[in-house]
DNA sequence: GCACTTGTGGGTGGGAGTGGGGAGATGTGG
DNA sequence: CCACATCTCCCCACTCCCACCCACAAGTGC
């Protein structure tokens, strides 16, 4: 499970450090893809298998299905640590998620996502208001309880 | 379960003595968080475990659950005691709830409270109002007949 | 007083994050 | 086939933080 914020830098060769705490769920591979947000999203290959598979059973004819595909398939990108514990991102999702020196990484459970961290505080002002988070909270029926 | 209320400080490393009454219920892990007010909360590992599975049926393609997702897990930190009965807080944490040296530390059954202590004053002005309190214990049907 | 517990402060070695050099692989154009 | 640029991954060096250690003050019980 991938908990926790971390600012990290990505260097001048496009590689990010990846927290200790998430190395070992990730050290079979990994797949990187374009988030919903302005963001990317960090997979393991379990779970990523889950979501092509569930991709899998869309059928191809219909143009939203095909849009979608080019989301999943044609953003996602295989990465594997570095020696230390480095990933290599590719340059056009660099872009996407407007990534340059200023990262921040957010565990989000199953994945965790890469944002820049200016476009994260913004992100980060809506999450840590409080009375947004209780109407989050009472809205899906989350309290600790 | 967690009760009493402490008043501790936190170090110029970020550490946290936790009150000795506390520390078996966490001696096997607990999991810091931002609470819904500007204070952190620590929840034992099962109880921290049962919110997990709540938030997993949720599906991540609606924007309000990543937004959720970010808070339970995205500001959830995994801590440890210290060989002194402490733990460390990440910087990101201290600052949502704005704790320097003086913070309060308030049980409240299944976890527990982390304050500044400022701002638990201004809290504790309106828990100890007698008033107030005997309207909370009718609302909710709590007198000890 | 003395032993012990609890809370607090600080030193330190090793690990984590960062930056850069350089070898090898890959692609492109001639 | 070669020359060249680019990319990827290896190694190493440096800084800084954290987990462990110890010290000490205050409170408590005998």
């Amino acid at each position: 499970m991938f908990l926790g914020r971390f600012a990290h830098t990505i260097d001048a060769k496009g590689r990010l450090t990846i927290p200790v705490r998430f190395r070992a769920a990730i050290s079979g591979g990994a797949y990187v893809t374009q988030g919903f947000d302005r963001n990317l999203l960090v997979y393991t290959s379990e779970t990523f298998q889950r979501v092509v598979e569930r991709a899998a059973r869309l059928t191809a004819t219909n143009p939203e299905v095909r849009a979608v595909f080019r989301v999943i398939f044609g953003s996602a990108h295989e990465v594997e640590l570095d020696t230390a514990g480095r990933i290599l991102i590719q340059s056009f999702l660099r872009e996407y998620a407007q990534l340059d020196a200023e990262s921040t990484i957010v565990g989000a459970g199953q994945y965790f996502e890469i944002w820049n961290t200016e476009i994260w505080k913004q992100e980060a002002a809506s999450v840590t208001d409080p009375e947004k988070n209780a109407r989050r909270f009472a809205d899906f029926d989350l309290s600790s309880g």
